[in-house]
DNA sequence: AGATATCCGTGCAAAATTTCACAAATATTG
DNA sequence: CAATATTTGTGAAATTTTGCACGGATATCT
C-alpha cells in the first residue's frame, strides 16, 4: 500500500489542517478554498491540495472544500474516528499535567492507565480517576486495558527502560517527553516532544538576529 | 551572514547532537567518530559532518571529534553560553509543570516571570518563587526583567492575545504550547510544541500498520 | 447562453535535503 | 619509514519536497 510513500510531513500537516477546519466549523464556515485555508495555516495552497491528493479528491473546482466534509475525511485518514487508549509512565509534574489535560479526551485520546516506579505513589488515585500502578504490572495492565499508545514522561535516565516495558507488552507507538533518543525495534512508531530542542532553536534564532 | 542559508533541521539536529555529547561527556568518553555519534542519534554520519561543516571544522581526520570540545562549540553556535530569560503566560496544569521543570535551568533557560488572566491566581507565589503577575503588567515586567523568550501555555482561545502582548512588549521569540497557529509579524521566531499533532502521527501510523 | 471569474487537481520544474563516495589528513603497524 | 587503517570534510549524485502554472470543472454575471 501507499503507506511508505506518503511523507511524514504530510501527515503532520493534515493534523494542522484538521485543527484549522475544526475552528472554521465552530465559526460556522461552510466552504473554504485552499488559498484561505493555506493562509490560516501559514502554508502554500498548492501544498494543501498536493497533500490531500495523496488520499483522494475532496474539493469541488470553482468552489472549494466543504469544511465539515473535509474535516471528517482528514480525521478518517488520520484514524481519529475512534478513541485511542494511552498509558502514561512517570507521574511527575509533567505527567500529572498531561493526565489532567482535558484536550486529549476531546481530541480522541484517553489515558486508561498510569504507572510510576515510586512506591510512595503506587496505589494512590489521581483526581482524574486513574490509580497509579506499579511498573511491574505494566505488561498485564496494558494487555487488560488494551493500551495502544505509551506515553513516557519520566526523567531521561528512566525513559529507555520504560520504553522497553511498553515494547515487550506489545505497544507499537510511543510518545516520548524525555530528552533522549529512544532505541526501539523496527516497526515501532516513536514521536518525541522535546521542549529543549525547540528552545535551542529559539536561542539560535535570537543569537543570529543580534549579529 | 549565513543565517538564512542554514536549514532549520540542521539547528534541530545540532541540539540533538549536543544532548548526545552531554551524555558521552558524563560517561567520560573523550573522543567520538561521526559513525558512532550517528548511531546514537539515529542519523546518517555524513549528515552530522555536513551539519557541522556549516559552521567550521571541528574534527580531526583519522581520529574523530573531542567530545568536550565539540559540545562546547555546538553550544556556542546555538547560543547556549548564556542563560536565557523566559516568561510564562498561563498558570494551568501545564504551566505549573513547566515552571517546576528543573531541566530548563540546567539547560540554560530560566523563568523570570509568570502571568495569568485569572484574578484569583494573580498575586500568589509559586513554589519555585515567582509571583503571578496580571497580564496587564506584562509589558512592564518583561522590560524590567529583560525577558527574551515568551512561553504560551494558555488554552487555544487565549493564545493569540498572549502572543500579541509579548510582541508589543518587544519579545522576539515564542514557545507556543497552545494547539493553534499563531499569527506573528515578520522576524519573530515561533516554535510550537504540539502534543496532539504528534499523537495524530502515531494514530495514523497505527491505523496504516493494521491494514 | 455566452462571457468571465473562481478554484481544484496535477504534470513538471525548481529548490532543498540527504546520501554517497573519495581525496586529504592523521594514526598505527611492521 | 613505508604500508595500512581510520576518519574527516566535501563535491557530486540521488532523493525528497515544494511551488508554479495551467487544464478542466463549477459558479456567477450580464
Amino acid at each position: 500500500m501507499k503507506f511508505s510513500k506518503i511523507p511524514a510531513v504530510t501527515i503532520t500537516r493534515l493534523s494542522i489542517y484538521s485543527r484549522c477546519l475544526e475552528t472554521l466549523a465552530q465559526e460556522d464556515v461552510k466552504i473554504i478554498a485552499s488559498d484561505k485555508l493555506a493562509q490560516k495555516c501559514g502554508i502554500n495552497p498548492a501544498q494543501i491540495r498536493k497533500d490531500l491528493a495523496y488520499f483522494g479528491e475532496f474539493g469541488i473546482r470553482g468552489v472549494g472544500y466543504f469544511v465539515k466534509e473535509l474535516l471528517f475525511e482528514i480525521k478518517r485518514i488520520l484514524g481519529l474516528n475512534k478513541t485511542w487508549k494511552m498509558a502514561l509512565v512517570g507521574i511527575g509534574n509533567l505527567g500529572l499535567a498531561l493526565v489532567a489535560h482535558e484536550n486529549f479526551i476531546r481530541q480522541g485520546y484517553e489515558f486508561v492507565a498510569v504507572f510510576d516506579v515510586d512506591p510512595a505513589k503506587v496505589g494512590r488515585r489521581l483526581p482524574s480517576g486513574q490509580v497509579i500502578h506499579n511498573m511491574d504490572d505494566l505488561d498485564q495492565v496494558v494487555k487488560e486495558k488494551g493500551v495502544e499508545i505509551g506515553v513516557i514522561a519520566t526523567p531521561a535516565s528512566k525513559a529507555q527502560s520504560a520504553a522497553y516495558r511498553f515494547i515487550s507488552a506489545g505497544v507499537k507507538a510511543l510518545l516520548n517527553f524525555a530528552p533522549i533518543q529512544l532505541q526501539v525495534p523496527e516497526g515501532m512508531a516513536v514521536e518525541n516532544v522535546d521542549f529543549t530542542v525547540k528552545l535551542d532553536n529559539l536561542a539560535y534564532h535570537l543569537t543570529m538576529a543580534e549579529s
